[in-house]
RNA sequence: GCCCCCAUCGUCUAGAGGCCUAGGACACAGCCCUUUCAAGGCUGCGGCGGGGAUUCGAAUUCCCCUGGGGGCACCA
């Protein structure tokens, strides 16, 4: 087989979309397990409501996914002259024909078909116009569209690799516009010519694009190209099952980067969304690459489920280095506000250890931790829960006096002096344990207590116990 | 309305006629570990949409129904 080229072609109306990315995903995937050539394309021909922003937003999520691509990334508005060329062909030979409708006409044709519950298909009321009549219709200034000449009889088969044969009635199709009055192609056109040009082998794209395939494969035959192999994709859906879209909640790819997902683990769980490989669920980059297979490629469409992407998104957390994960938090702890002098990198490094198996998202940081940044904040339930239990002034007088004690201040050796102190009281583990966490925290969740200690700094942490001392003494 | 696609736990899926008493993962519940929360371990809950047909035997093959999705633009 001559080498493979595929292509992933979105089209910049938007950020990239989950269901964009699970596209690209496989069509690189696809490249790389066969050594192939992956090529970016910007399908901009809608000149309305195509935008630079995102062309560059989706560029920028791409990079961000790692899905590199060795060819483009073009542009169709760059290729207008390749469209002309073959559109002109196509015209000379017959395969398609000039129209005169205007839009207005036609949807009050459509109408007309529509409410006498017939059909619509375009009557090809141009196709017989008579060279005067043309003539005319130059005259007056109209722009034609061209259309493309749909035959009538036979059936065009799509031999897919995920869904199979797949017949359409010739019958069913109609002369479909091919490049619109100013002159631009629509998309039918344009990606024939483009795919053809780009010799791509593999069309991977999702299915809804199914009942567009059976035009485009009469083109190629029309044009005279080598039609290439197909593989529509399963659609993304929704909890509610319809197609996968804002109301569901963030569909962007850029959202998930902004939330703290990391790209290896959006990645490995789109992977997931329409193709598997046994029982397998956490796949390292290069093991997608060696087992993603169009065969395995899933028929029925899956719902995205943000609370199994998360989950996974722990997975790889955990697998971080805490070198990396300290990396990683900092800029979210600066976009919340939360940075301060005294910290350097080696305490950095040790935040991201404690808080490394609590984080399911980098963002999730903020709340682990923003206590190490500012004032205590007692929550009050905490304060009525823990702190005004019988015997906790006493208790926090005792801790704080065994931490005043001159010792090197590391978790180790806090342990040690508190499980002393614990057992020298004769008292459980967490009754004292409790009381200071929500001293030092202002609350019944954190850290690990002893770490959370360390990190705060002795000066920090006896001055919270102090505090705390006082709001008991204020409360009574 | 017409055309096309799809159908296994709530979700992602394994399953290509007997290996299925339908397996795994997420979620959920319980227990264990434990100074909290996590993480981890164990256990549980939970499914082949319906009807025919083929077969000694069907989640697996065929047909019909139902349900869901997509398309039918001078959008892609």
């Amino acid at each position: 087989m001559d080498k493979i080229r595929v292509r992933f072609a979105p089209s910049p109306t938007g950020y990239l979309h989950i269901g964009g990315a699970r596209t690209a995903l496989f069509n690189w995937l696809f490249a790389r397990h066969h050594g192939g050539v992956f090529i970016l394309r910007i399908e901009d021909t809608d000149r309305s409501r195509s935008t630079e922003e995102a062309i560059h937003a989706i560029i920028e999520a791409m990079r961000w996914l790692n899905l590199n691509w060795d060819e483009g990334p073009f542009r169709q508005m760059d290729r207008l002259g390749r469209y002309n060329e073959e559109a002109e062909r196509l015209l000379a030979s017959g395969g398609a024909y000039k129209c005169y409708c205007t839009p207005e006409e036609l949807e009050e044709r459509r109408k007309a078909a529509l409410e006498k519950k017939e059909t619509w298909k375009y009557d090809r009321r141009c196709l017989t116009l008579t060279e005067q009549e043309r003539l005319a219709c130059e005259l007056e200034g109209k722009k034609p569209v061209i259309r493309f000449y749909c035959p009538d009889e036979g059936e065009t088969v799509i031999g897919d690799h995920v869904k199979g044969n797949v017949v359409f009635e010739n019958a069913n199709l109609d002369d479909f516009i091919m490049v619109r009055a100013d002159g631009i192609p629509t998309y039918n056109f344009a990606v024939v010519v483009d795919d053809h040009d780009m010799q791509i082998t593999h069309i991977i794209r999702g299915d809804d694009h199914l009942s567009n395939t059976p035009r485009q494969i009469l083109l190629y035959q029309a044009l005279g190209y080598e039609v290439p192999e197909f593989a529509h994709l399963p659609m993304i859906l929704g909890p509610d099952k319809t197609r996968l879209s804002k109301r569901h909640g963030a569909t962007a790819v850029e959202a998930y980067r902004d939330e703290g997902y990391l790209s290896k683990a959006l990645i490995n769980y789109l992977a997931l969304l329409g193709w598997g490989y046994g029982d397998q669920t956490i796949f390292a980059l290069d093991e997608l690459i060696k087992k993603f297979s169009l065969g395995d490629v899933g028929k029925s469409p899956a719902v995205f489920d943000p609370a199994k992407l998360e989950w996974m998104n722990g997975v790889y957390i955990r697998e971080l280095s805490v070198d990396e994960l300290a990396l990683l938090l900092k800029p979210f702890l600066k976009n919340a506000g939360l940075t301060l002098e005294m910290y350097d990198e080696d305490w950095y490094k040790r935040l991201a250890e404690i808080t490394q198996e609590r984080l399911t998202k980098l963002s999730d940081i903020v709340g682990l931790s923003d206590f190490f940044f500012h004032r205590v904040e007692y929550q009050p339930e905490a304060v009525e829960k823990v702190l005004k239990k019988e015997g906790v002034p006493d208790i926090l007088r005792r801790v704080l006096e065994t931490l005043s004690d001159s010792f090197d201040f590391y978790s180790d050796e806090i342990e040690k002096r508190l499980r002393a102190l614990v057992e020298q009281m004769g008292l459980k583990p967490k009754l004292v344990f409790q009381p200071v966490r929500v001293a030092v925290t202002g609350r019944t969740v954190s850290p690990p207590l002893f770490e959370t200690i360390e990190l705060l700094g002795r000066d920090t942490a006896l001055e919270r116990l102090g505090e705390a001392i006082n709001i008991i003494n204020m409360a009574n």
